[in-house]
DNA sequence: TAAAAATGAGTTGTATACATCTCATAGGGA
DNA sequence: TCCCTATGAGATGTATACAACTCATTTTTA
């Protein structure tokens, strides 16, 4: 399924254009969906490290792959740029940006208080659909030993979804969000002394915790579980920076 | 060269545009310095109500005002879009988001939420500078029975860019500055129902307050003041935005 | 007459050529 | 040999023409 959304480089095969054109079909605002289908495939491809950090992005090899012209590329490297995950320097180029301890760590952080606000301002409810999508999830996870990296993304990005469908303030959701795709790049780059294991059993203890909590729709118990479960993320984080530093 | 970028007509006092273009100079990239020219500019003229809420923006006109073609304004308007200042239709046109209180209310809360973290995570020291500005500010308002708009958001922006200051992260404190300006727009709004001098009077114990913590360093205590100012703030909105709805 | 369709003005989104900048590298002078 | 300069490739920023879209008005048709 994920892997249907990766355009094999350079390849222009039909099928895959065809799948592109496709999913534009359904928004009813072309341009929207184009921008944010961009948006996020790129997204996805830096946080999932496919574009290393400090490496420099070739967008003119990114405006053929999608076959779009340089500008609304542009808007869209604009956008990761307000959102921390590329820089562009005029003459130079546009890079990703360095996985920097002090920042990784301020974001972490806001993201841990953010976590905390979930529940609070009236929320919204846990509808059934949602329940069960989070149900699955839990049995995914559990039965799940040997998650691959991409699963794994998948796996904490429809556990992620369904907590900011909890929080009713669209502009405390935006920013949560933001700060999710921040960390969760963090943990990536860090996966490799963190162990797949070790970040499986993470999100394991979250699904059931969070699926417990919502069975009982305490939803500002889930708030905490989330912090709970991104400062024990910091902890173990800030070991590994201070070894580095 | 830079003085094409001064505004000729639009600026309210000769002061404020000196500000600006000093500040301008300041800079060394010159897109970087050009873009934030107008981002800045445009935000004000939103947040001061100068460009009302639900008006159509004539980028043509804009475009030609600041003597740049549409493409940058475009980037200038993409951002404010990103910040929940204007909205852009294909087709139709950009115009400046609407005040709507459930959305507002949101904004203060989450700023005040954020007020509260600023003395938290080794704040920076306050620097003997921005004392001295501090204090010079305290006697302005004080001293000022009758402040202007423009002139009380001069004042709010200094108080609010020395307590920027103190904060260590730069994503707190970019956070924290979108929210500043949304929810400033937001009073703005209802200033006349608000009445000028309430206003003025919120800001001068908001300066004397912050002043008296920051002269024995206590950076939480801004931290606490700065969230009861806007808790009051948002008490007396709730009661005029009742009344509205 | 009324409803449906077409036309047009006006706006945003896109493509593309050009301007401007940075950096590496080659070449010349001491 | 070393240092300074300049020149070029390659990148981003800008200007501009054009495509795509919305909405109001006009025209056509039943």
């Amino acid at each position: 399924m994920q892997e249907e959304y990766r355009l094999s480089n350079k390849v222009d095969t039909i099928n895959a254009d065809d799948e592109i054109s496709e999913s534009f079909l359904i928004d009813t605002s072309p341009w929207r969906s184009r921008f944010d289908f961009v948006y996020r495939e790129i997204r996805r491809r830096i946080v999932l490290l496919d574009y290393l950090p400090e490496s420099k992005l070739d967008i003119k090899n990114i405006s053929e792959e999608f076959k779009i012209s340089r500008t609304p590329i542009r808007s869209v490297m604009q956008r990761l740029e307000r959102e921390g995950l590329v820089m562009t320097k005029h003459g130079v180029g546009t890079i990703v940006t360095g996985i920097i301890p002090s920042q990784s760590r301020d974001a972490i952080q806001l993201r841990l208080h953010l976590a905390t606000l979930i529940g609070e301002a009236d929320p919204k409810p846990i509808d059934s659909i949602s329940l069960e999508g989070l149900e699955l999830l839990n049995k995914r996870t559990l039965n799940n030993n040997n998650m691959s990296q991409s699963e794994l993304y998948k796996c904490y990005e429809q556990l992620h979804e369904f907590k900011c469908k909890l929080i009713s303030s669209d502009l405390l959701r935006e920013t949560y969000d933001q700060m999710y795709y921040r960390t969760v790049r963090v943990w990536f780059f860090y996966m490799k002394q963190l162990t797949l294991a070790e970040l499986s059993e993470s999100i394991k203890t979250d699904v059931s915790q969070t699926l417990n909590a919502a069975k009982r729709d305490d939803i500002r118990a889930i708030g905490f579980i989330t912090r709970n479960a991104i400062s024990a993320m910091l902890h173990r984080l800030n070991l590994l920076m201070m070894a580095e530093e």
